[in-house]
DNA sequence: TGTATCTTGTGAAAACTTTCACGTGAAAGT
DNA sequence: ACTTTCACGTGAAAGTTTTCACAAGATACA
């Protein structure tokens, strides 16, 4: 397996959704062309992708749903659970922490931090901010592996480089700066602003966004 | 002005970002290569991206900095403010109706929905939550152009129908559902789950995820 | 004026991603 | 057993995006 790109994994994330979908309705078997219809793509591209982590289905049947939802959970690292945890206790920071949706996909937010002291010591549910400056013991007491980054612009990069020294190896950024981590530290951004100009760009040229889009299936009947 | 990619729409943002952080340290031009090291981009990136609307440097000098971003802005459609609503009043929608980075940019969160009627009366610094149902009216009296979607999975195609219907042509979406909406209404969506689905990946299968990244330019000096 | 240096704008090439199309194996029915 | 149908897996083709590389315009300075 080498040389995944990208679109790729992001795509097998979203196969694995319809594939929970389905084995909740209660499907055996699925196409290539059923999970692209479910999915927003084609079933070339379904067939293409999985081919880059093996073969799955059987010809002129399809795909066990069960079987392919455990590979699929394999080789996205889903089948086990994850110590998260959340640094910047402030309102994103706040909504993130307490995302149910995290700790049903395996991702256990086991520790909130702050350096703000009316913040820490507040109780969310089950979950306590702490001293940003425990975070070291914590992390290491807590098994944290992936960081979200929730404090201000400011702090980010100072609070990523502390993280990575503590050997979180996967940081998801939710602050507007280009961190700055060293090779082999996973990192995903997540900005609102760029998603809204790109709607405000979409609103002003309507002729460059052609995109078709909605509702139909991408491939001939 | 053909056929524009979602990704160069996207450097385009970073673009302006890196421009205006420019224009506050009073830098007067700026080269490609200083543009592409700052959006942590190539050179030629950059000056393919721009090629597509027009010329805006001077050979031998770079590009003005005031200039290139008022024409920057005037692609994305940055020079005016849009009017923006946030539907679902939940943790993150309260979270993104307070964020102070949307007004700065321009896009002016005008009016809160829920449909819960705790919630609705609640009030958020100058926003008050407004009952879901007044949403076509209020929409008509406050131009609202852009939608936030940030109600729980279940309701988000029925509000986003209901939006479509009073007229709004861009959304962005972060319940966990592929939303259909006609031809000519841009989506945008935001999902944390394959995010960190997409850095679970990375740290199961590092030899997959090679990605340099990180710190060092793109290009030789 | 001439020359040296800089950096754009852009075709062409390379790299990457998606789509096509078909050989092949598996199942079902006659 | 044979035929038909289905749908995977995969090379090859098509399409898209990024990178390369260079001609040509602009400035600076002797
Ligand atoms: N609110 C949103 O909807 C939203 C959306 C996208 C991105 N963001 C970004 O997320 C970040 C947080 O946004 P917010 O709205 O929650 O802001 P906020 O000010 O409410 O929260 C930031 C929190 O981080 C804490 N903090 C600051 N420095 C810290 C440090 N060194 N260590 C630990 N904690 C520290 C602060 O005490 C505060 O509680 C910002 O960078 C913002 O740009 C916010
Ligand atoms: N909390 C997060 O960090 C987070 C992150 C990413 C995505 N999301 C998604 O965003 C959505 C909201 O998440 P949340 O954590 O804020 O949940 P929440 O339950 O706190 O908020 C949802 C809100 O929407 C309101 N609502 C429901 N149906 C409505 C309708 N028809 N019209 C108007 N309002 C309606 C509810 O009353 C509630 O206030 C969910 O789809 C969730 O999956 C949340």
């Amino acid at each position: 397996m080498r040389n995944v790109s990208q679109s790729t994994v992001r795509r097998l994330s979203v196969y694995v959704r319809v594939l929970e979908d389905l084995e909740r309705r209660g499907g055996e078997t699925v196409s290539s062309r059923g999970l692209a219809d479910r999915a927003g793509t084609t079933s070339a591209q379904v067939r293409k992708d999985l081919s880059y982590f093996g073969s799955f289905g059987k010809r002129g049947l399809g795909y066990s749903v069960p079987e392919l939802l455990k590979s699929l959970r394999a080789i996205l690292g889903l089948d086990r659970a994850w110590g998260v945890a959340v640094v910047g206790a402030g309102r994103i920071g706040q909504a993130l922490a307490r995302y149910p949706d995290f700790a049903d996909k395996g991702f256990d937010v086991r520790a909130v931090f702050d350096n703000d002291p009316q913040k820490i010591g507040q109780r969310w549910d089950d979950l306590e901010v702490l001293d940003v400056g425990d975070l070291p013991q914590v992390f290491r007491e807590r098994q944290i592996e992936i960081v979200i980054l929730a404090t201000g612009a400011e702090s980010a990069q100072s609070v990523a480089n502390q993280v990575v020294a503590c050997g979180v190896r996967a940081i998801l950024n939710f602050a507007p700066v280009k961190l700055q981590v060293p090779a082999g530290v996973g990192l995903n951004n997540v900005n609102m602003v760029p998603e809204l100009e790109s709607l405000s760009f979409a609103l002003t040229n309507p002729q460059a966004t052609a995109r078709g889009v909605s509702g139909a299936s991408q491939e001939p009947s």
